[in-house]
DNA sequence: CCGGATATTAGACATATTCTAATACTTGAA
DNA sequence: TTCAAGTATTAGAATATGTCTAATATCCGG
């Protein structure tokens, strides 16, 4: 997050210090983040931001479109700052979450779902990621 | 459920009282409940059951492959008494969950996903579901 | 009926998230 | 700079889901 000041101000939000520690633990993290692992991102990061304002700030990232939240973990929330369509691949050894993307995967079939309108979808895949023998992974 | 008792057991799970009252709120029912819902509906049905029993009892059917918990709901897991692989579709407007058979949709390119085992995967569809004119629904 | 294994229970505990109400900051105008 | 109004932050209380504990109750083979 090169200039999360001026992202902030383009999606209507103040800039707060708190808020602009809370964007750059966030914005650019594929690691699926809970809240509190925000919060000890945006601690570490720069100022004193309490656990409240990390939810208010979240919440409000979610409203004005900047995040969203996924079901991808028991027991809380995650973020992900990747707002596009896009899959998700959940390694069942550690509880890692990998973004898949968009075009790798085509769902057919959905005239069998005529009686519902779709907002969207995702699939959603668990299993282990493979270490590739000559290259980090 | 016409004979929990026997179902239970074929599964080596003591059919207690509460268990036979919990089985019969949820191993039918096809809404997705969480565990609440169902400490309700046990209660109902015949017997004095404590929520830590519910939850007791709900995790050990799980264990023993009865149900399978799902993440569909923000804050809490839900059960679904359909233990074979289907898919999801969540309308947005009252947060009721639908089971999708497996063989209405078909998704293609996991050769993409070379780098990954999968064990498992759904989709999951949110949107509304439609009136339909001429049925119930 | 006895005793050991198993099951149930209330309530304590842990954790995630929201709420509350007080305090602090920001901003624009005088 | 100072003021006031709006906005943001905060600690801690409140709520909700879920697990743990330790005491009690039930079940079942002998």
């Amino acid at each position: 997050m090169k200039n999360a000041v001026a992202f902030l101000k383009d999606h209507g939000i103040q800039p707060t210090a708190q808020r602009v520690a809370i964007a750059e633990a966030v914005l650019e993290n594929t690691d699926h983040p809970t809240a509190d692992e925000i919060l000890v991102a945006a601690q570490e990061r720069c100022s004193i931001v309490s656990r409240a304002t990390v939810y208010n700030a979240l919440n409000l990232f979610v409203e004005k479109g900047l995040l969203r939240t996924q079901l991808l973990r028991e027991g809380t929330v995650v973020f992900d700052p990747n707002v596009h369509s896009h899959h998700h691949f959940i390694d069942e050894t550690d509880g890692t979450i990998i973004d898949i993307p968009w075009d790798w995967l085509t769902v057919q079939g959905q005239q069998k779902l005529k009686n519902y309108d779709i907002r969207e979808y995702q699939v959603i895949l668990r299993g282990r990621k493979k270490r590739s023998s000559h290259k980090g992974g």
